[in-house]
DNA sequence: TTGACTCCCATAATTTCCCATGTTATCCCA
DNA sequence: TGGGATAACATGGGAAATTATGGGAGTCAA
């Protein structure tokens, strides 16, 4: 599970450390992780390369001609493969920093099977805005369910 | 799988470069390239030797004398497995050029299970038009499920 | 001999890999 | 509980390998 915020820099090459939590938990896991656009929100999505298949097979049991399939394979065009360097440092492609608005700083927010990158302004402008939303529609309402699998 | 997008030239010989990711994963698994005309797409599908079979088999399910099956098989006529030369470039064939729309840069679109080669210009408008189709009726909803096989 | 095609080599640009260093966090023992 | 030793982490830079791409020599057929 990734968990927690943080911040780290994005030097001239554009590489990021990935926190080292985040790493660990891909390692034991033995899973690649896969950065890409999130299709909601102006930040970069990180998973694991078993959860972006998941993703893969679903795009195979709908119609092969319908939007969501379409959609799904424009998320797949826009999904990159990470490799580490020695460092636990990845490379962030161009197309994702331009689109999430990255330049020299990066936050890390972990949201359970997934993480986002954003950029500090973007990211304190979202923070501000849940903020908000917390304070006028009060806590959700949350079922929870044992783990079925 | 195959993920990412990127831009490659094409030489004067129709020679252009797979990115080395696709290739890789190509290699990995020991499976030819196959390229043919996409059914519903101004663009070129790219995809492993065996997939094309799973193709060729669903042919077989159906009524032999049905359009499906028809254009099924036409579409097989236009297919062409690729051989690489050192440099990792094939040879693209004029029947895909002409198709597809190809003169001089080629857009590589991975999507999973295969990839979509594009002329730049077509890929801007299937991603202009993916992008309103995101605006206009959100993320798809998904049931993810883990893989079975 | 020309044209089309295949195969191979050359090179520039990019990417990957590795080592070095400062900084922060963790641990252990007094 | 403090404070120093040790390990882990984040970050910088450069060497080495890979990738993309251009061009040419050899082959075969018309």
């Amino acid at each position: 599970m990734f968990l927690s915020t943080s911040y780290n820099k994005i030097d001239s090459k554009s590489r990021v450390s990935i926190p080292a939590s985040f790493r660990l938990n891909l390692e034991k896991n033995n899973e690649p992780l896969v950065l890409f656009k999130s299709l909601q929100l102006k930040c970069i999505e990180g998973t694991t390369y078993s959860r972006m298949q998941m993703y893969i097979n679903a795009i195979d049991e709908l119609d092969a001609l319908s939007d969501e399939a379409f959609v799904l394979r424009m998320m797949m065009a826009d999904s990159f493969e990470m490799k580490f360097d020695t460092g636990g440092r990845v490379i962030i492609p161009d197309i994702l920093m331009n689109f999430s608005g990255l330049t020299d700083k990066a936050v890390f927010m972990g949201i359970g099977e997934s993480f986002y990158i954003w950029s500090p302004t973007e990211y304190e402008s979202q923070y501000t805005k849940s903020q908000k939303i917390l304070k006028e529609k009060g806590p959700p309402k949350l079922i929870l369910k044992k783990q079925s699998d």
